[in-house]
DNA sequence: ATAATATCCGACCAGCCAGTCGGAAAATGA
DNA sequence: TCATTTTCCGACTGGCTGGTCGGATATTAT
C-alpha cells in the first residue's frame, strides 16, 4: 500500500468520523460506528489512529483546513472600497455556513470539547479557535482601517471593536439558524452589513 | 421535612450539579462528583431527580430562571430614546454575562445538548432556546421599530435581521471571550452599540 | 509458487459508572 | 420511651465501550 492510498484510507476515517460526531456528538459516538460507516473494521481505525481523542482531533484538523480553503477565495478578492470588501466578505462567509449547514453541528462538538475535553484536546482546541477568531477579527480590521485611512470610514472608530462583533455575530447568527428552521442567515447578514455600514461611513 | 426543606435540597443539588457540569461537562461528570460537592450521599440525588438527564434539565430550567429574572430590570427600564434603550440593554447584558462568567460555560454543555443529548432532551433545548433566542430578537426589534415608528431611526430599516444580529454578536463575543483571556466585552459591546446606532439614525 | 511482510479485523477484556436497594439513621408521633 | 415513618446513603451490579491482540487475509518479493 503506497502513500497515496494511506493517505486516502486515513481520509476515508475521518471524513467518516465528521459525520458520526456531527451527528451524534463525541461521547455519544461509538468507534464501531465510525468503522461500519465507513465500512471498515474497528481495529482498522486503530492502525491510522491512537485513540478516539487522537481522531477527533484529526477531523478538527479536517475542519480548520476546510475553513481555510475557502477563506482565501475572499482575501485575494480586491475590490476598490473597504466597504465593498466587508460586505463581500460577510456574504461569502453566510455562503460558506450554509454550504457546510450539516458539518456546522460538530463547532458545537469542538467549543464543548474546549472547555470539557481531555487536558491535551482542550489545550490544543482552544489555541486553534485563538488562532481562528484572531485571524478574522485581523481580517475585517485591517478592512476597516483601511477604509478609514482612505477616508471612506469615519476617524475614531475603534476597528478591533467592530471586528470582534462582526466576527461574533457570524457565530451568533449561526446558532440562532440551529434552533429556527426558518432562518435566512443570507438576508440577515445582508441587512445587518448594510446598517452596520453606514455607522462606520463618514457622514 | 417540610416543603420548604424539601425545595431547599433540591436546589442545592441543582447548584452543586450547576458548578461540576460548568466544570467538566455532562459526560464527565460522575453523579458521585455531585453528591460530593453538594455534601451529600449519591443515593440522595435520586431521591430528587429521576436520572443524571433529568439532573441536568432541571440545571436548565435553573440557568433559565436566572436569565429571565436579570432581564426584567432592563424590560421595565423606560428611557425616552430608542438609542439609550437599546444601549442601556447591551451595556445590561454585557454586565450580566461578565457577572455569571463561570456560568457561562455551561451554555456550551446546554447548546451541545441541544444536538447531541437524548431525544428528550434535544426536544426540551431546542424548544428553550427557542423561546430564549425569539424574545431577545423581539425585545430588540420593538425598540428598533419603536425608534423607527418616532422618526429617530431610519425608515426601512429591517427590524428583525438587526435585532437577530445584535443578539448574535452578544452570544459571538461571549465566545471570544471564552478563548481569549484579555477581551474586554463591555467596551467592545460598547463601542459596537455605538456605530451600529449611528447606522440606524436618520442621516 | 512460496515465503515473507503488511494490512485488516472483530471477539474479547478490563475498567468505568448510572442507577438500585436494603439497611442505617433521623424525624415524627404516640 | 418506643414504634413508625421518612430520609439518607454507599456498596454493589449490569451494561456498556475503548482499546487490544492474535489470527485471517491480502500484498509484495524472491
Amino acid at each position: 500500500m503506497n502513500l497515496n492510498e494511506k493517505t486516502a484510507r486515513r481520509d476515508l476515517i475521518v471524513r467518516a468520523a465528521a459525520n458520526v460526531f456531527a451527528e451524534k456528538g463525541f461521547n455519544n459516538t461509538l468507534m464501531v460506528d465510525i468503522a461500519r460507516t465507513a465500512g471498515i473494521g474497528k481495529g482498522t481505525i486503530y492502525e491510522y489512529f491512537r485513540s478516539k481523542d487522537d481522531l477527533f482531533l484529526a477531523v478538527f484538523d479536517y475542519f480548520v483546513q476546510k475553513l481555510n480553503e475557502s477563506s482565501v477565495t475572499v482575501t485575494t478578492l480586491a475590490l476598490d472600497s473597504a466597504a465593498d470588501r466587508l460586505d463581500a466578505l460577510s456574504r461569502s462567509i453566510a455562503a460558506w455556513v450554509i454550504r457546510h449547514r450539516d458539518i456546522y453541528t460538530l463547532t458545537l462538538e469542538f467549543w464543548a470539547a474546549s472547555v470539557t475535553g481531555s487536558a491535551e484536546m482542550r489545550e490544543k482546541l482552544k489555541m486553534a479557535f485563538q488562532d481562528i477568531y484572531r485571524k478574522f477579527r485581523l481580517l475585517c480590521a485591517s478592512i476597516i482601517n483601511d477604509g478609514i485611512g482612505r477616508g471612506e470610514f469615519r476617524a475614531g472608530i475603534d476597528s478591533e471593536a467592530i471586528a470582534s462583533a462582526i466576527v461574533g455575530s457570524w457565530d451568533g447568527l449561526c446558532l440562532q439558524s440551529w434552533f429556527e428552521d426558518d432562518f435566512d442567515i443570507e438576508k440577515t447578514i445582508a441587512a445587518y452589513t448594510d446598517t452596520l455600514l453606514r455607522g462606520l461611513l463618514t457622514a
